[in-house]
DNA sequence: ACCTGAACACCGTTCAAGT
DNA sequence: ACCTGAACACCGTTCAAGT
């Protein structure tokens, strides 16, 4: 991207370039590394280049955040209607599956009110309609809501833990994400057991290990 | 503590000098307010002058965040016997309010591994023997101490959440404390449930809501 | 041992100016 | 509208020197 130019020469940024040349940056380097003069270094432009594109850095790390979250996969219609309990646990499992490959975003994620970008937004009315068919009450899904999300992004930023701290048992990913799955089930099946108590499926009860 | 000093004198600065410095910017200013050099204007002494008391900035971060566990009430050894489910609780509850005092930190506590400092150890250590006492197989209690972990430091990041941000709806903070000790219990009934059915005792199961 | 002056290599952002 | 030069007010950290 950085041909060289003469003064007075357009550089012909778009903000889709500002926005890969922020995920690149944070995907070699982290969240250190993702300077505005570092993404303006990359595109071979003036550091104050960017503000013709973006707002300012936290806009700019706003924006890849959302951009994210876009590759979490919705459950299909036929799946949440048929076993709303499996599809938020496929559905949660996405979600941390992303954030986990970004590792970098997930203390953002944190720092911040969860995002709130139109994906992040998505992720919440997908889970919202999965926890009403499951038959909690309205009034419960906000708080049932809360928690399962609180317990995704908690061990996505566990998964998201750089491996410079070489003294502590490192904890594999494999177990990682099975204490995932049993969290999950465990509070689906506290979140539906304290309303109804048939609700949740046997196999939401069991776990994985049994299967 | 800026008292005019004439050049080539000592300030007479200690390690615990710079830590309250250190506590005092977070809690009026948040993360962004504490630098080192920030620091060392609070101290009236020259930036550089911090780097006899402390290694760095991360040092400095990671010993005022241990320092902070410190005020994590631990249960009573006689409650621990008798009702070890609802001493979780109380240790939980404690570790939260905690860090939901000092905002600022969680996410430090988030962006490590959740501090390694001997406070952080000793708050494992308590919580692994509660949940020895509440029955649960030693192979099962790691993934159980991180299922809780990972969700009160989840809930305080929540209620440090600053509210600079108006557009969102505020979720009360006594809203946010019932969330986490109902999750707290799921979790909990989950754990002991997944081993023995019986073990967990019945207000542990019904919540504070129905007190 | 403890502290300062000066410096190095950075930051995010703004302002005025150019095309 | 898009970009640059220059500047402002910062960073963390290091090095040599002073007492």
């Amino acid at each position: 991207v950085a041909t060289q130019r003469l003064p007075g020469q357009r550089a012909g940024l778009s903000r889709d370039d500002v926005l890969s040349a922020a995920r690149a940056l944070l995907d070699e380097g982290g969240l250190d590394a993702l300077s505005m003069r570092a993404v303006a270094r990359r595109l071979g432009v003036a550091p104050n280049a960017l503000y013709s594109h973006v707002a300012g850095k936290t806009e700019l790390l706003d924006a890849v955040l959302d951009e994210t979250l876009a590759a979490i996969d919705e459950p299909p219609p036929g799946a949440a209607a048929a076993e709303p309990a499996a599809a938020v646990l496929a559905l949660m499992c996405s979600a941390y599956e992303v954030l986990a490959a970004r590792p970098a975003l997930v203390p953002l994620y944190v720092m911040r009110q969860g995002a709130r970008g139109e994906r992040s937004a998505r992720f919440g009315e997908v889970l919202d309609g999965l926890l009403e068919r499951l038959g909690l009450p309205a009034a419960r899904i906000p708080e049932v809501r809360r928690v399962l999300i609180v317990h995704t992004i908690g061990f996505a930023s566990l998964a998201a833990q750089s491996p410079d701290d070489p003294g502590e048992r490192p904890v594999s990913a494999d177990e990682l994400a099975r204490s995932l799955v049993h969290g999950l089930e465990w509070l689906l099946a506290g979140a539906v057991g304290s309303t109804t108590d048939a609700a949740v499926p046997d196999r939401a009860r069991r776990g994985p290990g049994h299967a």
